[in-house]
DNA sequence: GGCCTCATTTTGACTCCTCAAAATAAAATA
DNA sequence: TATTTTATTTTGAGGAGTCAAAATGAGGCC
C-alpha cells in the first residue's frame, strides 16, 4: 500500500500534468508539495523505481498508467469525500478541501464505495472538479472561463478552480457557484476587469486573475 | 498534534487501564501495538518525556491526566465513526472497527462534531462501548458478563467487549446485540457452558470466554 | 568561446518508529 | 542462598521522508 506521502506526490503530478507527455519539473514539484528541491527529486527517484513515474534527470517527471491510475483512485476519494460532507455532513464548500486532504488516505475502498452509493453517483464534486470513477475514468467536460468566454451569452458556471476558503467564500457571496447560470455584461480587457451577472444575484465585477478560476460553459 | 503513533499507544494503554493507578506493563504494552518489547520501552520513554504517561522503570507505566485526554479524544473519534459508519452508511458492525482504527486519526474535531450532532449526540458505538463526551468524561454503566450475572432473571445486552468480526457476526446472528432482552437459562459451572435465551430468537449455550465478552445489565 | 545564472542533483545529517540481539534486573525455584 | 527463568532495557542498525548546503549541469549572454 502506497503511503500517503506517495499518493499526494502522485496527485500533485496528476493535477499539474498537462497531458500524458508533459513533464514536471522539480522545482514546479517542490512548490507544490511544499518541500525543498532536493527533497523532490529524491522523492521522485523512488516513485521512478517502483514504477509510478517515469524520471528524466534534469528533464522532469511524467505519470506511467499505474502512477496515473493510482492518482485517479486519490483523487476520487478526495472528492468524494468534499461531497459528502457538503450534503451529508452540512460543512461549508470553502472548508471541505483541507479535511478532505487529510481523509483521502485513510478511507477505505468499502467506504468510499458506500459514500458513492448515498451520494448516488455524483459526477461532480462541490467545486465542479470531475470525480473519477472507480475504474479510472475521468469526465471532463470542455469549458471556458469567464477571462475568455463570449460576452452576453448564457453560461453556466461549471467549475471554480481555488481551494482558497477566502476565494470559495467570495465566490459563493457573488452568486458563482457550480450550476448557477451567467452572463458576462462586459470585459475590459485593458482594464483587467470582467462584469458578470450571475442569475438571482447583483452584477459584480472580477479582476482577470479570479476570472480564469470561474469556469463556464454553454448554457 | 501527536502522531498516529503516539495516539494508538495512548489509546491502548487507557483500554488495557483498570482505574487511575494501576500500572501496565511493558509487555502487554508490546504484544497490543504488535511491536518488540523494544520497541514499546523506547516509545513509552519518548511519551514519558511528552507527559502523557508516567514511566516506571522496570514497574510499568500509566497514564497521565493529560494521557487520559488525549486517550479519550482519539476513543471518541473512533466510537462515534464507528457508529456513524452503521447508522449512515449501513456498514455491518463487525466490519467497523477496522475501519474506524485508521480514520480516528484524520478526522478533524470539526467534522466529528457534525458526525455527533447528525447521529443525536449518542452515548454508545454499535458494541454498547461509552462515547466519551467532547470533554472526556465518559459514562461507564455497571454491568455484568454472561459468565457470572444471575439465571432466571431479565436481563438487557449492554455490551459486546470484542472486535473480531467473526466473534461479532456470530453474536448478531445468535441475536446476542446490545439493547437485546435476554435470560439466562442455566449455566454448568463445571461444564463451563451457559444457555442463553434472547429475546425473539433461539437459546443458545456459550462457553466461558464467550459469555465473558457479553456484557448485561438488569432490566 | 568564456562566463554567469539558475535549476537540479548530491551529500551528509536528522527525526520518527521500528527490529534484532545482547545486557541487565528482578523474581522464582531449588 | 545460589541458580535459573523471565521481563525489561540497551545498543546498534535500518527505512521513510525531510532539510541545509555544496556540487554539477545547461542554457543564455557578452
Amino acid at each position: 500500500m502506497p503511503s500517503s506521502t506517495v499518493e499526494n506526490y502522485l496527485k500533485q503530478i496528476y493535477l499539474m500534468q498537462q497531458g500524458d507527455e508533459a513533464l514536471i519539473s522539480m522545482g514546479h514539484i517542490a512548490i507544490a508539495m511544499g518541500v525543498v528541491p532536493g527533497t523532490a527529486t529524491s522523492m521522485i527517484k523512488t516513485l521512478a523505481d517502483s514504477g509510478l513515474v517515469e524520471y528524466e534527470p534534469r528533464g522532469g517527471v511524467r505519470l506511467t498508467t499505474g502512477g496515473r491510475k493510482l492518482a485517479l483512485h486519490v483523487l476520487r476519494r478526495h472528492r468524494l469525500v468534499e461531497l459528502f460532507l457538503v450534503k451529508v455532513l452540512g460543512l461549508d464548500w470553502s472548508e471541505v478541501h483541507a479535511e478532505a486532504e487529510e481523509l483521502e488516505h485513510s478511507i477505505s475502498d468499502k467506504v468510499i464505495d458506500r459514500i458513492d452509493d448515498v451520494l448516488g453517483h455524483p459526477s461532480v464534486d462541490p467545486h465542479g472538479d470531475p470525480i473519477p470513477s472507480a475504474k479510472g475514468h475521468v469526465n471532463d467536460r470542455p469549458t471556458m472561463s469567464l477571462a475568455n468566454c463570449e460576452t452576453e451569452t448564457s453560461l453556466r458556471v461549471a467549475r471554480v478552480i481555488d481551494q482558497d476558503p477566502a476565494f470559495l467564500q467570495f465566490a459563493s457571496r457573488s452568486g458563482l457557484t457550480p450550476g448557477v447560470s451567467v452572463k458576462v455584461e462586459s470585459r475590459e480587457a485593458v482594464a483587467g476587469a470582467v462584469s458578470v451577472k450571475p442569475q438571482g444575484a447583483k452584477a459584480v465585477t472580477l479582476g482577470t486573475a479570479a476570472a480564469q478560476k470561474i469556469l463556464v460553459e454553454p448554457y
